[in-house]
DNA sequence: ACCTGAACACCGTTCAAGT
DNA sequence: ACCTGAACACCGTTCAAGT
């Protein structure tokens, strides 16, 4: 006799990473996302393998809220829209982000972003051999300061001066591509 | 009656940071930390103040094993071997190593690396108050690129790759620095 | 002064039982 | 098929007691 399936994967996720938002990662219990959703903690192991797929999950989850492309923008504006949405996510989820730079980017989620580094990189005119490269490069400095500005290194400083910090770096990102663009 | 002193701080930071190393960061509990020393879990909180302190003081032990600046040397030199060494103890430490980004940049072992870093902007020629910000966005490539190679982000990638990605990534901190050279 | 024993609240996870 | 109750091993932390 089947019962009526009160929760999914997807809000077992959702609630994770609300609690996270709310409370902090280490906030992030069992038991406390099985309240979030009304249900006792045994109910989740149907949904999730147990905890670290749980937080696999919602870091995953994470790499969706970056928009998809937009063919008509330049290679410079394409590239900035990635980074400044990574930024914004950062900011959105700040005990969870940190978590992106120790996955690894094999995920159906995190190839989509990378896939869309490669064809603003493409389109910038980098030669397809060194691409794969430059990818790793530049997002490991987006990924990297988004999770510095998240997570606190940076917490003595306002936001105008990191806004400056984000400037100076996304000028490195595009002088590192076009070292590699033959004029 | 005084005791024989069994334990200290410092055996305490230096066995958390065997035990991670070791067995990975979700094993560094309070029991095995004191069973690597010989003693009970609850001896422990003489020398740390709960499991937090703990962590930080060890995160913090990771910044010693930067070596002191060589005056000697080139600015360019000078840079690249805090690099160097930076990549190092993530291999050596990586389960510890990505903490680091989330740590506020204020701890005594940190300002001794961020001071150095100033010294060869400055010797580099940067003008004084360009110094912290590049240092920042810098040191924010260095950490992000060493804990993502030491966490797994890049975990399918060989050695000789992941060396190639630093050389490109070192060439691009130099010409942010000459960006803000007078020549 | 420093360490231990006993005790507590909490955590992740399992398994059989209920609907 | 999906959720719950009971149970377990483990965890961080406290406090009074021992030397």
């Amino acid at each position: 006799m089947a019962r009526p399936q009160l929760i999914d994967r997807d809000a077992v996720l959702a609630a994770s990473l609300e609690q996270a938002d709310t409370g902090g990662l280490e906030s992030v219990t069992m038991a406390a996302v099985a309240r979030r959703l009304g249900v006792t903690p045994m109910a989740l192991y149907r949904h999730v393998e147990d905890k670290d797929d749980l937080l696999d999950g919602v870091v995953e989850r994470l790499l969706t809220e970056v928009p998809g492309p937009d063919p008509a923008a330049s290679w410079e504006d394409q590239l900035a829209a990635i980074g400044d949405s990574l930024r914004a996510i950062a900011r959105r989820h700040p005990s969870v982000f940190p978590l992106l730079l120790q996955l690894p980017a094999t995920t159906p989620a995190s190839r989509a972003a990378r896939d869309q580094v490669y064809g603003a990189l493409r389109s910038a005119g980098v030669p397809e051999e060194t691409v794969p490269r430059l990818e790793r490069v530049i997002s490991t400095m987006v990924l990297g300061f988004a999770a510095s500005e998240a997570s606190g290194r940076f917490r003595q400083h306002s936001r105008r001066v990191l806004d400056g910090d984000y400037a100076e770096l996304a000028t490195s990102v595009r002088a590192t591509i076009e070292r590699h663009v033959a004029t």
